[in-house]
DNA sequence: GTACTTATGTGCGGAACCGTACATACAACT
DNA sequence: AGTTGTATGTACGGTTCCGCACATAAGTAC
């Protein structure tokens, strides 16, 4: 049975909410944010309050109703299910690209699965009844939404095949990939024991699938830090299923803003 | 390598369209057009295409954009992934509580899986563009297709679990019952090869499951006819993924036509 | 009835991963 | 410096599933 380490401190630390009004730039850091016609980021910009999103924070339980939506803007958030006998199995990965709490627009209200913190960082909060009005309009943001949606379907689907035929050391690739795509820098924090849960796997395995990376030159890492150092080299050794997830992701959703903006 | 049998017929027999206006009670075979507004449905009525739907057939191909939805009454229809060496896996199955081309609404147009008739039977065609005129519109038709969506979101989530951490044997037996779900009678048309390709597995580990099984009294086959004597006891050996999957679909869809009506 | 095709059954060596147990190493605290 | 807790490394037997090879059986075509 595996524990997620840090579901513990989703009780007892609450992520502080800060002042918005003087975090635009950070609101452009969220695509979908950033890409919302003017007319909605004008009515949300009051109401979006940044938090900090500390790692193993629960954003959502199991099948239970959350009032909020959040957008990630330097954090990753990591949907995962937790089976009845604690294992777990991540089903997507959600960062500065998407939203978390689809379920609240697609009009089920909640998800047999669970939302936590992968790697600490900021994120926006909004009120879901907010959102929902300005989806419901069937406008630009809807459609929005409603394609970044199709995207994380893609990622799960993915997910499942992945889990069905490749390797340990392939799906490793994959997740480290799928990290770094959402991340600013080339460090992930991140134990193996962590990434063993999200993967699904025994943590020991992922270790040997680490040492093997280490030895090939392509990361280097100790003790909850991960620095990746030759990303093409991963790339070479992931399997189809990273790249299937890529180019859906990229056809679907509004390019990222660029460095100079 | 595995091949889909039936991809070939695909290209050389497309499905016969009939004259629609003496089908409405085949209409309302289909959850999801059954339930929809009135005022929708008598839109859409006269442009409802009921076709037969054989085994094999290919609906969609992956990454292909296709101008029409369909809406199956007694098939039930495969989203599969297929990998670049041959291999496949099955992401989602839809039957007669959905619609194939989610994609045409969502945004996208086209998805990399495909959509593969899994069990002959037949199904009503509409044009996309009609579809969507209705989708846009905000109305009910458009929450109903979304709350369907979202379930189909928890069935490929769940199958990423499922093929995580689940043995074949139990595998076997959530994919009987998600099949029988979808069918009026108790037996399916089905060899061991094509469910092989399904779950992604070899043919004899699925040659061994279903020995079992039939040695348990719970099923009995022969030569691609699959008839369940005992569904209680598929639905004691198999994982809590089904349950899962199908309290969602109870959730967030419309409840199926009773035989009375 | 015979030949052919398709579906199913069986056996075997090997690979991947699991569960468990334990060893080592680094870091923080006292 | 020593203690403690956490992260990582190693080892080993067991299970599941794979790839492959081949046998049997049930339909189909001629």
């Amino acid at each position: 049975m595996l524990v997620l380490h840090g579901t513990k401190t989703s009780d007892t630390k609450p992520p502080s909410a800060k002042k918005t009004t003087v975090y635009f730039d950070e609101v452009k850091m969220n695509r979908l944010l950033a890409a919302l016609p003017d007319a909605a980021l004008k009515l949300w910009l009051p109401k979006l309050e940044l938090i900090d999103l500390p790692l193993g924070h629960v954003l959502y339980e199991s099948s239970a109703t959350e009032s909020n939506v959040y957008f990630p803007t330097t954090a990753i958030i990591s949907l995962l299910y937790v089976m009845e006998n604690g294992d777990s199995a991540e089903i997507a990965v959600v960062g500065n690209e998407g939203i978390v709490g689809i379920a609240l627009f697609m009009g089920g209200n909640s998800t047999p699965s669970r939302a936590v913190v992968q790697s600490a960082g900021r994120g926006f909060r909004l009120e879901a009844a907010i959102m929902k009005k300005e989806f419901d309009r069937a406008g630009p943001a809807t459609h929005l939404l409603l394609r970044y949606t199709q995207a994380l379907i893609t990622q799960m689907a993915q997910t499942a095949v992945c889990n069905r035929h490749h390797s340990l050391d392939q799906q490793l690739c994959r997740w480290l990939l799928l990290s770094l795509d959402r991340l600013a820098g080339t460090e992930l924090v991140m134990t193996q024991l962590l990434i063993a849960n999200m993967l699904g796997v025994r943590r020991e395995g992922v270790t040997e699938g680490a040492m093997k990376l280490q030895k090939a030159g392509l990361i280097s890492y100790s003790r909850g830090r991960i620095k990746v150092l030759d990303r093409s080299g991963l790339e070479k050794r992931v399997c189809e299923c990273y790249a299937v997830v890529k180019r859906e992701y990229d056809r679907l959703l509004p390019r990222p803003i660029v460095e100079s903006q």
